[in-house]
This record gives structure tokens, sequence and C-alpha cells, in this order.
DNA sequence: CTTACTGTGAACCACATGGTTCACTATCAA
DNA sequence: TTGATAGTGAACCATGTGGTTCACAGTAAG
């Protein structure tokens, strides 16, 4: 359960950034080397190396390298945990909003009663 | 545009950090002041107004400051476009691997026509 | 009025992040 | 062999992060 905890820090800190998701969307495409994506997202062969390797970190992304290039390909994690969790505290959000729906529903047939028992 | 970018950035940050995900749980049921967060996460008042300041900052939660005492309630926004976008790269993930799928299933069958073949 | 409580802001700290450059290794190709 | 290409790792830098302490302001309650 701590492991649980851990992951959702590595990979919701994985996808806060922007080059990072843009990698990702790229490897959904297609496969590509450290060089295609340093090029893709302007920048240096190092800094995108790090990237890759955050992405490696969570899960996301995998590499082989053959040769002297690095292949980059999505994961095996498909975020089903990261999903579960947002869709798990959308449904509270939902819950608690409808019950503020209700109870305004509520009040308001309250008022209309109150309203309605003065005016006889 | 830019400014969904920048909003992923920040609400996927904001999920990052164990604390605000489990602020997040506790609002989730009930509303709370900066000193009860504060007192069930071990940490000071002033650690504890950042992480709802960053919350705040995302959308995830607003608040409301009456008398002396800031109370913390669930925000409007509630992560419809990241699971949006976590829900369109499963979907990507999930037709790269089903397209893998398929390739196995196709050497599969023309390895056993191989072999049947051979077997005459 | 005095005291206690809730929050805020500034300053600080150690450490992480996102990026660079530079030096190096390993591989491919002529 | 020589040269270009692809990646790696260490060191560095500015900025951000997660937390603290301390001093202070506003409010509640005796």
């Amino acid at each position: 359960m701590v492991h649980y905890q851990a992951r959702l820090d590595a990979t919701f800190a994985a996808l806060s950034d922007v080059t990072r998701r843009g990698v990702l969307e790229q490897l959904g495409s297609s496969n590509a080397s450290i060089t295609d994506l340093a090029q893709r997202f302007h920048m240096t062969l190092t800094g995108m190396k790090k990237h890759v390797s955050i992405l490696e970190q969570a899960g996301l992304v995998t590499t082989e390298k053959v040769g002297r290039v690095r292949t980059c390909k999505l994961g095996q994690r498909r975020l089903e945990e990261e999903a579960a969790w947002i869709e798990r505290h959308r449904q509270l959000w939902s819950a608690r909003f409808d019950a503020l729906d209700e109870l305004v529903e509520h009040l308001k047939r309250k008022e209309k009663a109150d309203d309605q028992r003065k005016r006889r």
C-alpha cells in the first residue's frame, strides 16, 4: 500500500510536465529514439534522456538499446490506477455536489411552502 | 490552449503529493479548517496552508474565511480534463497493445501453418 | 483588557527539477 | 583507421518544493 502511494506520486509527477506528456503523445503514434525526441522537443540529448528516464521510472515508457540507438516505446502501465483514483474522486465530488443540489432543492421547496403559508 | 497545458501541469503537480491527495480525500467526506488538516497530517499550520494554497490554485479546493477560521471544501473543478487526458491515452495505449496482440496472433497462425506444411 | 487561538507572511533550509555543457564511450560507415 | 553519430554521466546552475521557525494580525472569550 506504501508502494501504491509512491507510484501515484511518481506517475502524477511524471505527467505534470508538458514535455513528458508530449513524449507520451508522440510514442502513442510511433516509437522513437532519444535523438528523435530531443529534436522534436528542441532539447539536448542529455535533457531528453532525463525525461525518458523519469517516464521509464514511472513505468509509462520502456526502452531498449540496440546498437547505439535506444528506442523508446509506451510502457506496460496503462494509467489504470491513476484513472481509478481520479474516477473515485470524481464520484466523491459528484456525490457531494449532488447532496448540495438536493439541499438547495429542499430549501427551495421549504421556502415556497413557507411563502404560501404566509400568503394565507 | 496554453492555459489547458498549464492547468494540466498544475493539477497533476498538485496530485503528485501524498499529503495533498490525503487532503482531497478528507475534504471529500467533510469540510475542514486549516487547523483540522494540519493536525490530521501532523504538520504546522504554515505548512498545511501552503498545500491548501496549491490545491486552491489548481482549482481543486475552495476556501472561505469567516472570523478567524478558514474553511476548506472541494472546489468546482472535478478533474474532468485530467480524466479525459488519461482516458485518451489509455485508449492510445490499448490500441497499440491490441495491434501488438493481433500481430502476435497473426504470427502464431502463420507459424502453425508453416508447421503443418512442414509435417506433410 | 487580557489572554488564547487561527491564520498569514517572511525568511530560511535541504533537496528535487529542468535544463545546460563538457568529456567520454560505443557503434556504425567509409 | 578515421570520422561521424547516439547516448551516457558528471558537474553545474537557477528555480521550485516541502517543510520549518518566528513574528505578527485579527478574532473570540474570559
